[in-house]
DNA sequence: TAGTGGTCTAGACCACAGG
DNA sequence: CTGTGGTCTAGACCACTAC
């Protein structure tokens, strides 16, 4: 069972990507979201203000809330999402082959990258995305053992994410990632249908668990013209006392 | 006199900045800052809340709160930060160099971005941004009239975020962006130090107000090894109940 | 068992928008 | 003036963590 304000916030957002809720339509008040759901206003304004966050609606003081206009879903590399969520979500067909998958001593790469000693070990996973009939991802992934004792192929070429979270249980909470764009390696050339290009851009993220463990870094290294970062943004004054 | 709330964050915010709350430390449980602050639980949930979103803090239930480790600034494109602001983060000389400046009758270009009639009137600013020695961003905004009457060089050559949120007094509320890699134009290889680039970076933006009203599309053009972009993201499952 | 954060409630006062 | 969202309070019960 889930909390009351999830349901709310699950049930409007489900209304808004269905259409019944279009653009720069006004909610209801919370007054009214509270006589019609049957709970307090406080756990009404949990939902809308997710809602505002996520970038659904707009709340205006005096005057209400409203639906935004957002395509959210266009390349949601913000927030965390995986190959698998996102391919679903496109609609071409797209594969994943796995290149390699090793367990071995932590080496002073990935020592610095996971914050870990030379005696610990880690699964170093290099896989490549097809989309349509290119090969324009090529992930490489770095895991503590400590986190994930077991890793197969199959895992790897279905999701390590799901197999993470459902199998073991085990809650991912946040990431830092970084963009940038860089040479194409020898690797990213064998590996990658690159075209005429010479450049990949680097998507670098350091993921963590629920109890702030970091437990992940990864590398997904895409073909310029293949890649679109989307962001929904809202303005903070950084000093707001001046 | 700001919100309760938001002068707790600001001073946990200060806290953890000035290395006073280090990494990992813990932080007073909510019934201590409710004591310390003499304020309800609420008021300090409502700032524990921000600071978790912002990055600042993992919340545990059972546990407490602690500090994480992000170098949230690092380049901050994520958010809504003008180069202004972002110039006096980083440590190095910067100047901008105003191109153009136009107000003209949209275009079918502008009409589609800013979402206008053709007998509405745009600004068209076109900037150019040196890091050091080096001219490295080309800024081109489009600003409906209705919004900004007024624009002079010496405004674009300062902040026309600045003058819209403290002259005019809009408020910048939030922004739809997009990141993509794209050839270099004429106008890029113009006005740009690109060396031996022959692609840039774009980071396109539909900037909204308060009221949910489209005032700005901009393309911030960079030459990619300059361009870097951090992200701090929390992990949401889309379908949480199924 | 004690302490933590997560959810929910009911009620209050405020600032803002619009008739 | 009424209705809207924004803030704050005081109190309650729950689930989880740690001892």
């Amino acid at each position: 069972m889930n909390a009351k304000y999830l349901n709310i916030y699950n049930e409007i957002v489900s209304q808004i990507q269905s259409g019944q809720l279009k653009k720069d339509t006004k909610l209801l008040s919370e007054n009214d979201y509270m006589r019609l759901y049957d709970v307090s206003r406080d756990t009404i304004r949990k939902a809308l203000n997710l809602l505002e966050q996520e970038g659904y609606i707009q709340k205006i003081k005096g005057k209400g809330s409203f639906v935004l206009d957002i395509n959210k879903f266009d390349f949601p590399v913000s927030g965390i999402v995986t190959f698998k969520e996102l391919a679903k979500m496109m609609n071409e067909k797209s594969r994943t082959i796995l290149v390699s998958l090793d367990l071995d001593l932590a080496d002073s790469f990935t020592m610095k990258k996971l914050n870990i000693s030379s005696e610990d070990k880690v699964w170093k996973v290099v896989r490549v995305r097809e989309i349509g009939k290119n090969k324009v991802i090529l992930d490489k992934d770095y895991i503590s053992e400590k986190f994930v004792p077991n890793l197969t192929k199959e895992i790897c070429e279905d999701s390590i994410y799901e197999y993470i979270e459902n199998s073991l249980g085990l809650k991912i909470s946040f990431a830092k990632k970084e963009i940038t764009v860089e040479k194409a390696t020898k690797e990213d050339k064998k590996n990658l249908d690159l075209k005429e290009y010479d450049m990949v851009v680097v998507v670098k993220s350091y993921t963590y668990l629920d109890d702030a463990s970091l437990f992940q870094y990864s590398e997904s290294r895409h073909r310029p013209d293949k890649f679109k970062f989307v962001d929904f943004a809202r303005r903070k004054t950084l000093y707001p006392n001046g």
